[in-house]
DNA sequence: TATTGTTATACTCTATAACTATA
DNA sequence: TATAGTTATAGAGTATAACAATA
C-alpha cells in the first residue's frame, strides 16, 4: 500500500468531524460502564434521571428540549423509570396534559450515588489536560455549540 | 418545576461527555448532508473511501484499524462500494487472504469531488473559533485521544 | 385546532457467532 | 492453529406516523 499525493488531502485521523465522533463514542463507552452495568440505565434513561434529579417537576417536554432527545425516546425512557419505581408523575391540575416528573425516594438514592461517580469519570478524563487547556477546551465547546444552535 | 440544591450537582448541558456526544451528532449530521444525499454514501462507506483514497492498496483490516470500525462493518461497506463500481480489489499474490483495495476511475472521481467539500465543511465549522482557539482545541483533542488510546 | 404525551410499526445501524479460504 | 474476510442472524436504538386526552 502507498500514500497518494493529490492536491487537498483528507487524512481521516486529523479530520475534526471524525475525531469528534470517535472521541464521543470512546467517552460514552467509558462512562456507560457506570450507568449501564452498575445501575441498569441506558443513555436516554440516564439523561432523564440527570434532568429530573436537578429540575424537579419538569415535564417530558422539558427533558426532550434540554437534552435534545426526540419525544418518543423521552417517553419510553420515562416509562421504563416509572416501571422501575425510580420516577413518579401525576397530571398537573392546571393542565392535565402535562405530567410533572420527580424522583422517588429510591430514584433520589440512585441519583445521589450516580452523580459523584459520573463527575469523577468526567474529571478522570479531563486530568490529561492542563487547567488552561481545560478552560480553552470548554470554551471551544461552547463556541461550537453556539455556532451550531445547540446552546 | 424547581432546581434542587444537593451537594455535587451535575448539570447535563455542562457535562463534557454529554456535550461531546451532542456536538459529534450535530457535526456528523451537518456533514452527512454531503456524502449521503449528494453521493449516496453512508458513514462507513465514506470512511472507506477516505482511507482507500489516501492509502492505495490498503486492506480491509487496515481500514478497520485506522477508522476503529468493526470488521463486519468494514466488510459490508467495501462490498457496497465494490457493487457500485467505486472500489476494486483482487487477492494479493503473496497472501491470498488479503485483498488490497483501490479506487476505480469512477471512485477516484467521486473522491476528488468529495474531499474538497468535506474539508470546506470542516473549515466552515471551525471558523467560529479564533486561530489560537483552533490550535488549542486540536491539541486538546490530541491529548484526549492519546489518553483514551485512540491515537 | 394545537399541544402533551403514548404506542404501533418499521427502519437503520451494529455486533456476535459461525463460516470459508488461506497460511 | 491462526488470520483475512464474509454472511446469517439477532439485537440495540431510533424515528415516523397515528393516536388519545386535554386545552
Amino acid at each position: 500500500m502507498s500514500a497518494s499525493n493529490g492536491r487537498a488531502t483528507l487524512h481521516l485521523p486529523e479530520f475534526v468531524p471524525f475525531r469528534l465522533n470517535r472521541l464521543a463514542v470512546a467517552v460514552s463507552d467509558h462512562l456507560s460502564a457506570i450507568y449501564r452495568e452498575r445501575f441498569g440505565l441506558q443513555i436516554p434513561e440516564w439523561r432523564v434521571m440527570a434532568t429530573v434529579g436537578l429540575v424537579r417537576d419538569c415535564t417530558a417536554r422539558y427533558v426532550g428540549e434540554s437534552t435534545r432527545m426526540h419525544k418518543t425516546r423521552v417517553s419510553r425512557a420515562i416509562a421504563a423509570l416509572v416501571r422501575r419505581g425510580l420516577v413518579e408523575r401525576a397530571p398537573r391540575a392546571s393542565d392535565k396534559r402535562e405530567m410533572p416528573l420527580r424522583l422517588t425516594r429510591m430514584g433520589r438514592r440512585m441519583y445521589t450515588a450516580l452523580v459523584p461517580l459520573a463527575l469523577e469519570r468526567e474529571q478522570a478524563l479531563l486530568v490529561c489536560l492542563t487547567t488552561a487547556q481545560r478552560h480553552a477546551f470548554q470554551q471551544c465547546l461552547g463556541r461550537l455549540e453556539e455556532f451550531l444552535g445547540l446552546a
